[in-house]
DNA sequence: ATGACCACAACATGTGGA
């Protein structure tokens, strides 16, 4: 199985760029965040016609998240239990939902698209909502692996956290800064990785940015962020057998700002996917 | 070249991104 994330910036922009690449790359599943637009407004006949079904949740023209796969959607789920809302200008609890994750089974492999709040800024309320979002998302992990330890989990997403200083080159990247850095905010993703996910990218691509901003010329400079990943579950780390960061998806026309991040899954009998030839 | 922001709603400019 081939896993995928994508922070897509707008699916309907770059609708096509999108499906040529899930299928150039033979994708089974492509978890999307940034979609920016309702489940109605999803462009789904282009991936329909490349043989995925797609699973959307979007509310209006921010965030949005979606699953496309070629191999089933099963148990979708909007939200996860505990996820804070937001609401500018409001603080407190019961604020609305944002459309920020979505999670499916494929074949047996729990699967969550996760789109963090960015933060803004270190004195803007985002960034407590930012901070309160990635504890309950420890706390829902936590609870899943408690209750099947042995569950093939994998939360995959836009996590706007570089944790390690070699994520993020100079904090000039990004503009305002001191956002995606800060030490609660690598706290807080380290806390997530102690409910018992590992990020499984790293290990197998151990340099490389996701993220540029469209600005300066963040691109031709190298001067990005690494700030998506594939974090899984000892059942699901333990059957990766390969990952790359697609860097030239953000070349050419029209590119999201990040890019993809693939991962290749054994099958639970640990062997790979590849048709048998005789 | 990998090149100097982009997407959305709305139709001017504000919001959000990171």
């Amino acid at each position: 199985m081939r896993i995928a994330t994508w922070n897509v910036n707008s699916v309907r922009s770059r609708v096509a760029r999108i499906v040529d690449w899930a299928v150039r790359e033979d994708v089974d599943v492509l978890a999307m965040q940034e979609i920016k637009c309702t489940p109605e407004q999803f462009p789904r006949e282009a991936f329909e016609r490349a043989g995925y079904e797609v699973a959307a949740h979007g509310l209006n023209q921010w965030n949005g998240v979606a699953l496309a796969s070629r191999i089933g959607l099963g148990e979708v789920e909007t939200s996860f239990p505990g996820m804070p809302g937001f609401l500018k200008g409001h603080e407190g609890l019961d604020l609305p939902l944002e459309a920020r994750a979505i999670g499916a089974t494929v074949d047996g492999v729990r699967v969550w698209s996760l789109y963090v709040p960015n933060g803004r800024g270190l004195d803007d309320p985002h960034y407590r909502y930012k901070l309160d979002w990635l504890e309950a998302l420890r706390e829902a992990t936590a609870s899943w692996l408690s209750a099947e330890p042995e569950l093939p989990l994998a939360l995959t997403g836009d996590f706007n956290i570089a944790p390690t200083d070699a994520d993020m080159g100079d904090p000039s990247f990004v503009p305002g800064a001191s956002t995606h850095i800060s030490p609660p905010e690598r706290e807080a993703f380290a806390r997530l990785l102690q409910a018992g996910v590992a990020d499984v990218v790293r290990p197998l691509v151990p340099e490389g940015y996701t993220f540029w901003d469209y600005k300066q010329l963040r691109f031709p400079r190298n001067e990005g962020m690494r700030i998506d990943f594939v974090l899984g579950s000892p059942a699901f780390a333990d059957r990766v057998s390969g990952a790359s960061i697609h860097r030239d998806e953000r070349k050419g026309d029209g590119p999201s700002d990040h890019v993809p991040v693939l991962v290749e899954l054994l099958d639970d009998e640990g062997d790979d996917d590849r048709p048998m030839i005789f």
